[in-house]
DNA sequence: CAAAGTATGTGACAAATGCAACAAACCAGT
DNA sequence: ACTGGTTTGTTGCATTTGTCACATACTTTG
């Protein structure tokens, strides 16, 4: 499925019209700026992605920092799709310089007064956007599910390699993250990573050297 | 926040009207049925719960049957939330008598022609339900990525009892599912899991008993 | 109430993983 | 091409976890 915009299908025109029912406000971040931290609590806006990049992390209380998502262009966060669990904090910061757009959230939800073609087009479009991130999770939960080192790190690595990244003619492909973020995502040590990582290279399941992969089974 | 439903601040007579539009089916499924599977493809149809209970599961190639997804009523599911791995089988089962209702998926996107309030206001309940999965696969992901079973348990159990639990004066609660599906929820092994618990109570972290719990620290 | 089935609880042992400390390779700026 | 910083790669050791096999407690059904 291609990548949806939060503005696909809706004219600049219709846009400056829009205005005043989404309240949407832009407000730039430098790299390592917080963008928005989650409180419990009712949320007030949704925040839209527009450039650069961003991610999200929860400070556990004993001080753990733990990668939860990786945002891109276009992508959606805030805490509507979140839900803040207490003792944890949440934490979106920018990982580079971005442009963010927050669109307030009670607009979005009470119909509008002055219904228009393309307030009906942003809602679905938002719709899509958070059944892609729906799909992103699920992923996300589909590996972290695997019991095992070894299951975790195939079922990522052939969903990368069916998947939308660059792919030499013998197979071999590069992963889109670094080896220390990889072993975040699967919730794995790094050391332990690299090592089933070289057992499996032993056995002759796949290649690697650094972020070049090539399954071989 | 509020649980939705998809025909939230809609008439019998709107929904009647839009018909067409949405081409909503109807489907009973007795308890052990399955309702649907993901195929790797465009999704056609997203299925809403109207009475009953019903999980997703992955079957892996090793045979091992992984629960994804618990569904109780107003739920949504369908493969557009879902993004199948290849190598993967998904399947939604009736875990008892339910009743389904599948929306068409292009009418959706799509802007409709005879455009009415009603049908706008479906597709922002529809965004509301998929930001509440997003939510709910989140809150789980949250519990995943710690990195034991004890920190698995606490963030589990810390959530219940805040949450719409209900619980005696003396802060005990008993939690909503059995402890072996505890353990498939957590992703570890039932009897790891056992042990933990026993530990923990110990050193007098908790008190527990079957499903009854309460937390001490 | 008896029987059968399911859910919960326990323990010994092996295997997988995390931890810590460090070495080597790579990269960016001067 | 030197330097400092980052990423990748490696290993020994302690701990955690999974596996398996079984005991006990509840629950349902005839």
């Amino acid at each position: 499925m291609e990548k949806r915009n939060i503005l696909d299908n809706i004219s600049d025109t219709s846009l400056r019209l829009m205005g005043p029912c989404f309240n949407p406000g832009q407000k730039s971040f430098k790299a390592g700026e917080t963008i928005l931290t989650y409180q419990a609590g009712v949320p007030d806006s949704i925040a839209v992605l527009e450039s650069g990049s961003a991610k999200l992390y929860i400070l556990t209380e004993d001080g753990d920092m733990l990668l939860m998502e990786t945002y891109g262009k276009g992508d959606i966060f805030g805490e509507l799709f979140a839900l803040p669990l207490e003792n944890f904090e949440y934490i979106v910061t920018a990982t580079s310089d971005c442009s963010v757009m927050f669109v307030d959230y009670n607009h979005i939800i009470e119909p509008c007064e002055n219904l228009c073609k393309h307030h009906s087009q942003l809602i679905s479009n938002l719709f899509i956007l958070a059944a892609q991130k729906s799909q992103e999770l699920s992923l996300h939960l589909s590996i972290l599910h695997q019991g095992t080192i070894r299951a975790k790190l195939l079922t990522y690595l052939r969903y990368i390699s069916n998947g939308p990244v660059e792919k030499k003619k013998d197979g071999t492909f590069t992963i889109p993250i670094s080896l220390a973020e990889l072993a975040e995502y699967l919730s794995v040590d790094r050391s332990a990573m690299m090592r089933e990582l070289k057992v499996m290279r032993n056995e002759g399941l796949l290649e690697s050297n650094r972020r070049e992969f090539k399954l071989l089974s």
